[in-house]
DNA sequence: TTGATACATTCGTATATGCGAATGTATTTA
DNA sequence: TAAATACATTCGCATATACGAATGTATCAA
């Protein structure tokens, strides 16, 4: 019961729904990435990652001095209906579909986890991360 | 996305859920039955009701007295699938399961609106239900 | 018409949650 | 080693939410 209202309780802010439609759609993404394409501060994706790891649905891999955020097999078939369902009602939200664009925007841009799952582009590969374009931050 | 939002934190809620695990179980309740099997008082129920029936998980039906209270038709198929996830996770869970059987010798007891469903009584029908039990509210 | 019942709403308060600002930690580059 | 980058955590504040107590509004019985 309590597992039940913290997964919900996670899905219940539109942060963190914007997030989980990045990953959705990415696979993939390190904290930078969201950074920019939803216009969050650091702080402010940081701690919402925290708490969908923390509902045990994201994985956070470190790789170097980034931080790699991936979707996570849901535990139980029960919560693959959950979370199905709200993939596809998300996945129709006019916010969620500008977001989507932004994040393909920014992975033709190069940006860092993306730019390995962008087909059209001789740019940056992964092994190539380390040079990576400067954030602009908010604070 | 705001009705998005709007749905997981009407299920983010301890309370509502075990409401909702008994409208499950029975279909259909009015707002005493509820204070009776869960124990809660009248102004909680009540409150949580409304955030139910402004979500559309529930439909409110007065007759007479008493306000009956359903659950609605989810209105698209993903809202469903949330749904159904929803249901078979707190079927699960050990308060749902004690609450399920508290409803059950309740109605047995002869409640309110559950009298209705109850298969093994030649007790209180429908048309009968003027003459109710006092409930022991708490205020 | 008076009182009881069933339910809704308002009010003040306690707690939870989200936020930016500031700071801390690990990693990489120069 | 010093500076920069990527991310996490802490802190104080603003807002949201849950709660009981009190009150309001129908409905029905006597």
């Amino acid at each position: 019961m309590k597992d039940l209202t913290t997964l919900f309780t996670a899905l219940a802010d539109p942060s963190r729904l914007r997030i989980l439609n990045l990953l959705f759609a990415a696979g993939e993404l390190c904290v930078c990435d969201i950074e920019r394409v939803l216009g969050f501060t650091q702080t402010k994706v940081s701690r919402h990652m925290r708490y969908l790891r923390r509902t045990r649905i994201v994985r956070a891999d470190k790789r170097g001095r980034w931080v790699i955020y991936s979707l996570r097999n849901p535990e139980t078939p029960e919560r693959a209906l959950v979370l199905a369902g709200l993939r596809r009602i998300i996945e129709q939200a006019a916010v969620a579909r500008k977001d989507r664009s932004a994040l393909d925007q920014d992975i033709r841009a190069g940006c860092c986890v993306g730019a390995s799952l962008c087909s059209n582009t001789g740019g940056a590969k992964p092994a190539e991360r380390k040079t990576h374009r400067t954030t602009t931050r908010k604070g």
